[in-house]
Order: C-alpha cells, then sequence, then structure tokens
DNA sequence: CTAGACATGTAACGCGTTACATGATTAT
DNA sequence: ATAATCATGTAACGCGTTACATGTCTAG
C-alpha cells in the first residue's frame, strides 16, 4: 500500500476536481489559500510521479495541438477509493494535537468525494475530540499560568483560543450540514 | 552563519530558561502543549549535537555523583545573540501566511530573552500584518463561495475564522502588556 | 525580437521519521 | 529477578527546499 505524503494527498483532491497538469497545481498552491502547499517544482513534479508509480493517478500527455508538452493527470479507480478510504479513516486525538492541518485538508473535499454523509460523520467525531482537548489544554494554562512568563502564557492562550474557536466551528458547520439534510440546494 | 531549524529553535529557547539535557527536552515534548514538537531522539540529539557544532549552545557531561551518563546543554554568547536576533526579525505577510507557528514560537519565549519591549514591537507589527491579511482572506472567500463545494468552503471558513481570533488575540496580548507598563510584577 | 508566462524537469542537501541498539538505575 | 524508567545514540529512508537547466509560446 501506497505510502502519500500531505502533499500528495493535496494534489490527489485536486486532480479529483478536473484533470490537471503539475503547472495547474503549482498555480492553485500559488495563488489560493491552498498556499500553506508549496508551489515549488521540485516538490510538485516529483509528487506527481510518484502517484503515479504508486497506481493513484494516470498522466497523458496533451499535445494535440499544443507542441507544448503538457502532462494532464487524473486519479485512477484505485487513487480514488484510497483517498476516500483516507478522508474517512477515524478520527484520534492525536490527529486532533498533531494533524490538524490534516483534518482540515481532509474535510475541504469531503462532500465531492465522500459524499455528505461522511462529511457529517467526520465534523460529529472531530467535535467529539475537540469537546474533549479543548477544556484539558485551557485546563493546563490554569494550572501552570502561575509560573510562566508572560510570553509564554500568551502564547498557550493563543493556542487555546484556536482550538476553541474551531470547536465553535465545527459546531457551527455540522449545524448547515443538518439544516440542508434532504434540500436540493 | 548557522542555520537553524525550528526544532532547533525551540530548543534553544528551552535551553535559556535552564541547563537541560536531551531527555529533559524530550520529556517537555512529551507531555506538555510544546508537543508540536517531535519527541523522538533521532530528532532531538541530532540536533543538540548541530546546535553545539555550529556554536550555539554548549554541552558538558553531568557525573559528579552520576554514573549515569548525562549530557547538560546551555546556549552559549553567540547562541542567546542568535536566537534574540531571531526573536526581534521583522514580521513579513509571509511569515503571516506561512509560517503562523514560527511567529508563535518565537513570541512564547520572548520576554525572558528579549524583553518585554520587545514582545510589545512583536505584537504590533503581528496586529497590522493581520489587520490586512484577514480582511484579504476573508474577501476571498466571499468571491469564491458560490462555486465552493460545502466543505471547501467551510474549510476555508475555518482559516479566516482562526486567523480572525488571532487577530483578537493579538490586540488582547498587547492590551495586556500596555496596561502593565512600568507595574513592578 | 525580447521579456515574460508557460511547462517540466533534475541534483545536492538537510532534516525529520522510524526502527533498532545499548546500558544503567529504580521500583516491585 | 525483572520490568520500567532513565538516557543517549545510530542507520536507512523519504521528502521537501533550493538552485539550476531547458525549451516553447505569446505579447508588446
Amino acid at each position: 500500500m501506497a505510502n502519500i505524503s500531505l502533499l500528495g494527498y493535496a494534489i490527489l483532491g485536486l486532480l479529483h476536481q478536473e484533470p490537471r497538469s503539475g503547472y495547474d497545481v503549482r498555480k492553485i498552491f500559488a495563488n489560493t489559500p491552498m498556499g500553506t502547499f508549496s508551489d515549488s517544482p521540485g516538490a510538485i513534479y516529483p509528487a506527481l510521479r510518484r502517484l503515479e508509480k504508486d497506481g493513484l493517478v494516470r498522466g497523458q500527455l496533451r499535445s494535440a495541438s499544443d507542441l507544448r508538452r503538457r502532462r494532464v493527470y487524473r486519479p485512477t479507480r484505485y487513487g480514488r477509493r484510497a483517498f476516500k478510504a483516507w478522508q474517512t479513516r477515524p478520527i484520534s486525538s492525536d490527529d486532533v494535537i498533531h494533524r490538524m492541518d490534516e483534518l482540515l485538508l481532509r474535510f475541504s473535499f469531503m462532500d465531492q468525494t465522500a459524499g455528505r454523509s461522511a462529511a457529517v460523520r467526520f465534523l460529529k467525531n472531530l467535535t467529539r475530540e475537540l469537546r474533549s482537548y479543548t477544556p484539558a489544554l485551557r485546563k493546563y494554562l490554569k494550572a501552570n499560568a502561575r509560573q510562566m512568563p508572560l510570553s509564554g502564557k500568551l502564547a498557550l492562550e493563543s493556542g487555546v483560543r484556536g482550538y476553541e474557536e474551531l470547536l465553535r466551528w465545527s459546531r457551527s458547520a455540522l449545524a448547515r450540514y443538518l439544516n440542508r439534510k434532504g434540500v436540493r440546494r
């Protein structure tokens, strides 16, 4: 089974939307909020080749009227299955503590690829984990605040607030899905 | 001039508080909210050796009553200067967009090592950058929301909210410093 | 005709991950 | 005795960063 990096999943997700070239992906990473990923060719082209080597995407040269070589990739059936499996993995407390960025990436492509019900399940589980972790963090801060320098205390406060906001977001996102239940658009 | 990784700076910051061994550092990464950093020996011991090789820290074996070998590190004068230089670097929009975690790390040790006035300057500059970036992100979301799938929209909404919360935090943190101006304690 | 966007690659390098290894000390 | 904790290391591996290289097409 292929081992896919976060960048690999990001690219695979984009290829689910429409067939794209490495250059297309680069432009997205350079010009949109997906820009947390590197748009450097030294990252993207090898990543695409790896995905292809592992059978997750298939690339073909588009040259019909184009003399310009341009390799366009799309996910294979296996790639789609692997992507969906990644998206629907259970959410652990460790994910919430160490891999929040990965969780958000998993969610961002959710209803295109795994469906609305998977999105709802995801948000329910995420909410559960956040409801348990957030107060624990807040408690840690309260317990150790006295012996921490102001800047350290404040930096941690920032982290706690970030998680608390995430929990509010998660709940409101869930509500957004549930309110639309069965509503066609 | 030495090139120091984020993990390197995190360790260097901890060594500013008191001399510590690699094992001490590991325990901190394993048991506190600093746990965003890896506590694996394969990361920490080589990082300490690099810091030492670059003249940023000095390690000495503590063995007096201890037969157990235990290498305790403390920053050198050069290490302290380098750390402070890193902390007081100007804040760019790129830092805010791509390296928020590094900014928070820089701030978290601020008043132990660079002083209260540096902390205030940092927060003022951070607030400025966030005041410019946050509405731009929000605007992007508004402009593209129509053509985005719900989960994509919501994932981006989460990012925007995170930045908005960060801006509120930054302002309140600044207020916290300014209210104490000249107050001993 | 030339600057800039289009488009894809490769090579060296550094560092973090994973897994394994070693041995001393303390607690049960 | 022996399991757990203390404590430090090393080797293979993968991937992202940086920098360089190459060539095409389009706009002014």
